[in-house]
DNA sequence: CTCTTAATTGCAACTTGTTTGCATTTACCA
DNA sequence: TGGTAAATGCAAACAAGTTGCAATTAAGAG
């Protein structure tokens, strides 16, 4: 929250109620959630916010760096908070969708690796799994 | 093209031009497609296919196993043709969009990691890479 | 504390990517 | 060489995300 008065105060920007309570819903939630899902979450926390103001302000979250937008193979994107929880990886199960978090990654070889190749400048990854979660086998 | 026709076959489908335009189309390029490119390349090449061919044709060709689909973070899918390829993954320029491949995997070992740890039965990954090329740096 | 102003929001309409329904066409096996 | 189920094209629907604009509001100036 600090993080988020400061960002947008860098950028002249304001602090508004939609804006703290998305950046809640997406701390208090266990996975990454799509613009859809957190507009629901609003409703049912009986915080009125339209959905196209969700989208802005997921974007402007993404942006201030304070979120990260997520693929999982489903034609939308997910966000999920990045405030004290360390960079990591997903996977979802074919099944019944649920996502659970991979709290590691090997990369950082490979990026450097990666970066000698191609002599592009790596600037962020994705890495998720896909398969079948224990009730779904 | 033989795996096409013995994978259709093998489920009652038939080969028809569209199939076998748009596998061509995919196996010619250098990078992911989306239906979209592939449906301009058709045009391109004289072949008359509907849009919505194309998109129920890359389905049936996932389906079978004949064509990988990848996500790069534009809010849409693209596909490339698994023939005669190793499996590889990819980095985008947040520039200019440009995709190059990056023929390396290191993700066996995590695979077997992430199945013990999670208890899912993995099936697929993806891992792609976004940057800056080097003229767009 | 109030005023001013630019940032933000809500609503409606739109765009883009993808899917569905259905009548017509076509591949392929008897 | 048909007959028949699969595949196609076209129109329409759908879903995710974006844009334009008038009304609202945060927050610095006075």
């Amino acid at each position: 929250m600090t993080n988020l008065i400061a960002g947008l105060r860098a950028e002249g920007r304001r602090l508004t109620r939609p804006r703290k309570a998305i950046l809640d819903v997406l701390e208090k939630s266990k996975y990454p959630l799509s613009a859809a899902d957190v507009h629901a979450r609003l409703k049912r926390e009986q915080v009125a916010v339209d959905l196209v103001t969700v989208y802005r302000t997921l974007a402007v979250l993404k942006k201030l760096g304070l979120i990260a937008q997520v693929e999982l193979g489903e034609g939308q994107f997910r966000y999920e908070s990045r405030h004290g929880r360390e960079h990591h990886h997903h996977i979802r199960c074919r099944g019944c969708g649920r996502i659970a978090d991979l709290m590691l990654c090997p990369l950082k070889k490979l990026t450097a690796l990666v970066e000698r190749e191609t002599r592009f400048t790596v600037e962020e990854h994705s890495l998720e799994f896909f398969g079948w979660c224990p009730k779904c086998q």
